[in-house]
DNA sequence: ACAAATTACGTAAGTACTAACGTAAATCCT
DNA sequence: AGGATTTACGTTAGTACTTACGTAATTTGT
């Protein structure tokens, strides 16, 4: 029969929750055999107060790892209990500051022998194992104050994504993809105008027959980005109807179109490559630029209302 | 400012219990960015349910370390989704047998990167800590498995205490504990005899000036069991009057104060130790027994009628 | 200097559990 | 065999939190 330990680092969360929860039986059992109605949940802000004189509650929140409504909650038991008095803090008249009255300090030290014993109990058990759970504990503690585990997984996701990601050339069955991608963006940050809808339904008479490209990012079986080349009359290139479906977007996939469509242009043989953005897309700008795009001046007007940025090529 | 970790061991329960809230929500919201309603809650049974076949509501809880109350509410919950359904076992009506359905495979299935992704960010969490946490967590575990945090604190308070406790000799200020001691126990036991009253308000007059002794077991301040040695018109001593605080019971206390009883006839030019006592006191007759009494026929009939044992001491 | 944003805290509602109790089926004990 | 005990499970009420939202005081940005 497989248990939960058989699943390794998957299943720690429910293994730590299950030993807290073993623990705090335990304690409060142990409080409880000595007459001591107060939570052991109490005990830990007792302890924080009594070391470090008054706190407000976020303060506390922080150093306990919980919420600020649940110690809000547990100051109320607490103040009853009478082991704790607050103040309003003078120089914020937001804050509630808490400290430890002498009953609660009294409180502490009438039970030191207790706390020593659960503190000795746990250490021999710890000891026994010859592994150090404390360093360890201390170490996974840190780890994830740098880092989220949502952050470490979102980083993997994206980097097994990214690698997964192909740029492919236009094939007819994604001629849906092309239209559904581009009308995303578009209603995203401005509106299909009329000229739009021409030429995302008729990708093939607009962009490919005249000479120009249309790229696709494939993950798996899912398009999940694009940009094209659009040759001009004059046979200069414009890099254009750059979009990437919103959830699969920071994966670097934008890059990767560009650059792609740049290779193409350099192994054509068009005089020049430019682009058409608006200013409210800084990312997207940065982008550019960060790709030999410089700033310039349009040459004719543009067919597009939302263009208000024009960038030309020139190489790294 | 002082924080939980600078209480090591003591603030444990509370780290942990911060620690697996953390990654329970990370978790989840890694789920949710993956449009999956499902709480991560359901997937440790998931998994157990997919590698163990079908297995009624209190194995699986024992697996999780959880009530069965709180499986019996989970299974609801992941019934209404369809990931497992529920057959009687037909060699016991009782139990409800949970397996994982199709639709339950395939959402693990469906989801294995994510949850490979989530292993290998904590195992390279882990890992750079330089630290075997994995291990130690199940040294840990299995320590609290073999005694419980309860135990072996509740064994430590006791070797500390049985340290502390001194047997001392009668002094008239803990007179009135010698009758307290001895009514507690009588009360709880039989009940209090005439002749009981006349020599517990009376211990100098009816126990020392006829050449007995009194001993007190003193832990601080407080005197929390005693025994006494009765000299007889013939000579004889009688070892009586035992009788030891509930609270305090278990500590070896009673052993105690007979040893030092039985150290002090030893002194005396006394021709016999003997006691009597009553059959639904097995503890203590097995305490005589150890300590080298061994059973008779009383050779003069008893003061009290709770008496149906009679023992004479013989040594080891 | 003053609106906007942030911070500190409280409250209400919801979630995930436990403790305590009850019922029914199985097992144990002569 | 049949009464006593144990086991499996469900339900209800309570606990310890969280999330979501609101208010008031403080800080920030320009």
């Amino acid at each position: 029969m497989k248990n939960l330990n058989d699943f390794n680092e998957l299943a720690l969360g429910s293994r730590l929750k299950s030993l807290s929860d073993r623990m705090f039986a335990d304690v409060d059992a142990l409080y409880k055999s000595r007459g001591i109605e107060l939570s052991s949940r109490c005990f830990a802000s007792l302890l924080l107060l009594r070391a470090n004189g008054s706190m407000g509650i976020t303060e506390l929140a922080r150093q306990l790892g919980q919420t600020h409504s649940a110690v809000s909650q547990l100051s109320k038991t607490m103040l009853k209990a009478g082991v704790i008095d607050q103040a309003k803090d003078p120089s914020d008249e937001r804050r509630r500051l808490l400290q430890i009255t002498p009953a609660g300090t009294q409180l502490l030290e009438h039970n030191k022998d207790l706390m020593d014993d659960i503190e000795a109990a746990l250490r021999d058990a710890i000891a026994v194992t010859q592994h150090e759970f404390m360093a360890a504990l201390n170490g996974l503690d840190q780890q994830l104050d740098e880092m989220s585990l949502f952050d470490r997984v979102k980083t993997r996701e994206n980097a097994r994504r990214e690698k997964a990601v192909e740029i492919i050339d236009f094939e007819p069955r994604y001629r849906d993809d092309f239209k559904r991608l581009n009308v995303e963006w578009l209603e995203k940050y401005f509106y299909v105008e009329a000229f739009d809808n021409q030429v995302l339904s008729n990708p093939e008479e607009y962009i490919l027959e005249p000479g120009g490209h249309i790229f696709f990012a494939r993950l798996d079986d899912e398009i999940i980005g694009t940009s094209s080349l659009i040759r001009q009359e004059d046979g200069r290139f414009e890099l254009s109807k750059m979009s990437i479906t919103e959830k699969h977007q920071g994966l670097g996939l934008g890059r990767k179109l560009a650059q792609r469509a740049i290779e193409q242009f350099k192994r054509s043989d068009s005089p020049q490559l430019f682009l058409e953005t608006n200013t409210r897309l800084t990312p997207a700008i940065r982008l550019y630029e960060s790709l030999g795009f410089v700033h310039a001046k349009p040459e004719v007007e543009s067919h597009y209302q939302r263009a208000d940025v024009y960038m030309i090529y020139e190489g790294d």
